[in-house]
RNA sequence: GUGAGCGUAGCUCAAUCGGUAGAGCCCCGGAUUGUGAUUCCGGUGGUCGUGGGUUCGAUUCCCAUCGCUCACCCCA
């Protein structure tokens, strides 16, 4: 006996029970997209590993350790897509579609981090991203976040998220930010817990966000990035509150905001939920209006967001919001043996009729008993009946599998009638 | 990468202070040969995660390993 073969770690099957919430959100979200005049883009899922290197920022941990990176046959160095952006913002350059012009993408996809899988998070996870080009004001940063709290609104967990704001104002004002906060915090070096410390020369800002609560407290009394934002930051950021105060989306200031991919600047925010464990972020994003110039085309202003579809999904479940997804069948096709043929057929013409009927065809044999249970057990609200008798008067019993309603024996076309009722109903 | 908890039937879980396992659900058949509740009867199904050690004997104890879960970390 050979040996089983599983999925790849953190690598998941998304099962039928689980696929109707996947497409509810998916469905969701096209549509609000749509209606907001998002187009759709569709990336390949491998890229040159350079790519990734250039736009993530080579210290990051995504970089560092986290991609799946292999050389192809001609030996060149190619990585699965540890996110989107980097991807649109290549693809959006290499085909014209940024230069002096204004652009509102979106996809959708699996990404790829080599973790530890744990709760809402895993090695292949899916996301879906927005990004918009072409726009420098905070009129762009507002409607992508007025288009997100409306999407919560139409998936009904609204109550379960909250939105976190904070400006990271222009690289220049952070690296002035940088070299204060470092000399502030070398002074308490020993009290910052172990990651902070090594952060210190490679990645400061990070520390911001530490989760150990010493490192928080010795925050608490260092200096604060928005103290540093000049005139052009302050004015984009109050802005854009001012919108969201308009549109009457809640935000909370957190100062300490920061996001682990290096090309943020200015605007940044994070849909957080506290429903998830760990893992709490459910969407996030920000402007990168340096990205597009430090991958080789002309400096253009780009805001964007990318949303983990498990994490929501996780919510929809959590809060019971997917249990009214109904794909179960209209009716359920009962066949009775020698009348397989004639059954097909009949079902081809309801089919042909009735566009959107949901008709499962019974399958398989078995005694009549047994294709009634089944019918109900799939949920079906209908059983339709092709047996001799119904065959010899070329007619086809109808039953009523979920209201008290007698069964009824009628014409075809009678059928055509009532699941077409019952289809709209 | 670090830590903790857990791996027994398709699923959810018992049990054995070491004597080779049991229930519920599911599935199949019957009571009920064309009508889905419930009930009752019967049946299928396990190399007790894997490998090694101790032992007369290991699912049980020990070691290792793999997997899963959660947390750290990281991030969507």
């Amino acid at each position: 006996m050979g040996k089983r073969i599983t999925a790849i770690r953190g690598m998941n099957d998304i099962l039928p029970s689980q696929s109707v919430a996947w497409r509810h959100l998916e469905d969701t979200v096209r549509n609000l997209l749509t209606g907001y005049g998002y187009g759709e883009i569709r990336l390949p899922i491998v890229e040159y590993t350079e790519l990734f290197k250039r736009s993530i920022g080579e210290v990051t941990d995504i970089v560092e350790k986290e991609m799946y990176t292999f050389e192809d046959r001609n030996g060149e160095s190619l990585t699965l897509r540890p996110e989107g952006t980097a991807g649109c913002v290549r693809a959006g350059e290499e085909q014209g579609l940024l230069y002096n012009q204004v652009q509102r993408l979106w996809y959708a996809g699996p990404m790829f981090r080599y973790e530890k899988p744990q709760k809402g998070r895993y090695r292949q996870f899916h996301q879906i991203g927005v990004e918009t080009f072409g726009m420098v004001g905070p009129d762009i940063d507002a409607e992508l976040i007025v288009l997100t709290a409306q999407l919560w609104a139409a998936l009904g967990i609204s109550e379960l998220v909250r939105l976190q704001l904070n400006s990271l104002g222009t690289s220049a004002e952070r690296a002035r930010y940088r070299t204060d906060l470092v000399a502030w915090l070398e002074q308490h070096r020993e009290q910052l817990d172990e990651d902070s410390q090594r952060r210190l020369t490679s990645n400061p800002l990070r520390i911001l966000d530490s989760k150990d609560p010493a490192t928080q407290a010795i925050l608490d009394q260092a200096p604060s990035l928005a103290d540093y934002l000049e005139d052009e930051s302050r004015t984009h950021f109050d802005g854009l509150k001012a919108m969201l105060d308009a549109a009457g989306v809640r935000y909370e200031i957190n100062p300490r905001l920061v996001r682990g991919l290096d090309y943020y600047g200015k605007t940044v925010f994070e849909w957080v939920t506290t429903a998830l464990g760990a893992q709490g972020t459910v969407c996030a994003g920000g402007r990168y209006d340096g990205l597009v110039e430090q991958l080789g085309g002309r400096a253009t202003p780009a805001v964007g967001f990318a949303m983990g579809v498990e994490r929501l999904v996780l919510l929809l479940e959590t809060c019971d919001k997917v249990a009214h997804l109904n794909l179960q069948p209209h009716a359920y096709f009962i066949v009775s043996e020698g009348l397989e043929a004639q059954s097909l057929a009949m079902a081809g013409r309801l089919r042909a009729a009735l566009p959107g009927l949901r008709l499962t065809m019974h399958c398989g044999g078995g005694k009549f008993k047994k294709q009634v249970k089944k019918a109900d057990e799939s949920g079906a609200r209908v059983a339709l009946i092709l047996g001799e008798n119904e065959a010899a008067s070329g007619e086809l019993a109808i039953k009523y599998m979920r209201e008290d309603r007698p069964q009824e024996t009628i014409t075809e076309a009678a059928v055509v009638e009532r699941l077409l009722a019952l289809m709209q109903g």
